[in-house]
DNA sequence: AGATCTACCTGGTTGC
DNA sequence: TGCAACCAGGTAGATC
């Protein structure tokens, strides 16, 4: 669902179409949606309203837009009274999909479906939908306060794609957990799901329920760079479509074509031909192949 | 510290 | 055909 190379590629396919627009009305149609201390529909409507777009970016699995600081000829839309939280100067919008959360641009005379749970209306009269059937999806706003009140943002880990080798490594050290479940603690490092973990393992040879601690730093070393590797690959396919994913067009990803093991249950081993084993590592499906991976 | 379980939510698939 | 059971998945929170 969308992990880092979705939400990379969708972040792409969203800026041009969102740099510089200002947010002319908010709709709100999930309540639920809606996560943090500014949390009923017309707070965070007052929140974002008249705001313009200065960048769409990614932090994590996180899709972020970023606003353009207000200025004084900008004031706040509406002056309803805010919470205290929500009067904190707001820098944008967090966007997280989880499973089947979606952002789609489109005109004016395309209609919400049952499934859209907040509308932006842009000042070139398209329109931003946020799409999520299972409702595990939120949005949030983004404001100097998030640093310390928002735990999950705080406590994110380093960017795979950025982290040096040597650092990657000092992430494992000690770490009595197995691989998998670190790979997927965002606290330990960000962007990564059930998907590229198994992939990234597969390639460096590397049992998913290893302990941390019990894996050389030679091998560590290597799983850094299968980790990139897989993560470029990825975002290169635009992502993969499994189920619902599709990026900010509408279109498919084509990086499910190349999984070797995701989803490979019982098939054979692209090396060895053997059957790939299932097992559950961190509560999450496992494939891997039990003669590859050490 | 880490493992395991549950909750959250619903569309799609499988099995009877 | 109809319907129940089950699965997928990221994160939080509780419990061992």
């Amino acid at each position: 669902m969308p992990e880092l190379p979705e939400v990379e590629t969708i972040a792409c396919g969203l800026r041009p179409q969102l740099q510089q627009r200002t947010i002319r009305a908010v709709a709100v149609r999930n309540p639920g949606t809606l996560d943090g201390p500014v949390s009923s529909p017309e707070a965070f409507a007052t929140a974002v309203t008249g705001r313009r777009i200065a960048d769409v970016g990614r932090r994590g699995k996180l899709l972020l837009i970023r606003f353009e600081p207000q200025t004084a000829h900008e004031p706040p839309a509406r002056s309803a009274p805010l919470g205290a939280a929500a009067a904190d100067h707001v820098t944008g919008i967090a966007f997280h999909l989880k499973m089947t959360g979606r952002l789609f641009i489109h005109g004016p005379e395309v209609q919400p479906g049952s499934h859209t749970r907040v509308v932006f209306d842009l000042d070139d009269g398209n329109r931003l939908f946020f799409d999520d059937a299972r409702k595990f999806g939120y949005v949030r706003v983004l404001s100097a306060a998030s640093q310390h009140d928002w735990k999950f943002w705080q406590n994110l880990g380093p960017e795979p794609l950025e982290i040096a080798v040597s650092d990657f490594v000092e992430l494992f050290r000690g770490k009595r957990g197995r691989i998998k479940a670190l790979l997927l603690d965002q606290k330990v490092i960000v962007g990564i799901g059930n998907i590229y973990a198994d992939e990234s393992l597969f390639r460096a040879g590397i049992r998913p329920d290893a302990r941390a601690d019990a894996l050389s730093p030679a091998r560590l070393r290597a799983l850094h760079g299968h980790v990139q590797d897989v993560l470029r690959e990825s975002i290169a396919e635009c992502g993969s479509s499994i189920r619902d994913y599709r990026d900010a067009h509408g279109d498919a990803g084509a990086f499910q074509n190349r999984f070797r093991v995701y989803g490979r249950s019982g098939q054979p081993c692209v090396t060895c031909a053997r059957p790939l084993a299932t097992s559950r590592v961190a509560g999450r499906t496992t494939v891997f192949c039990e003669h590859c991976q050490k």
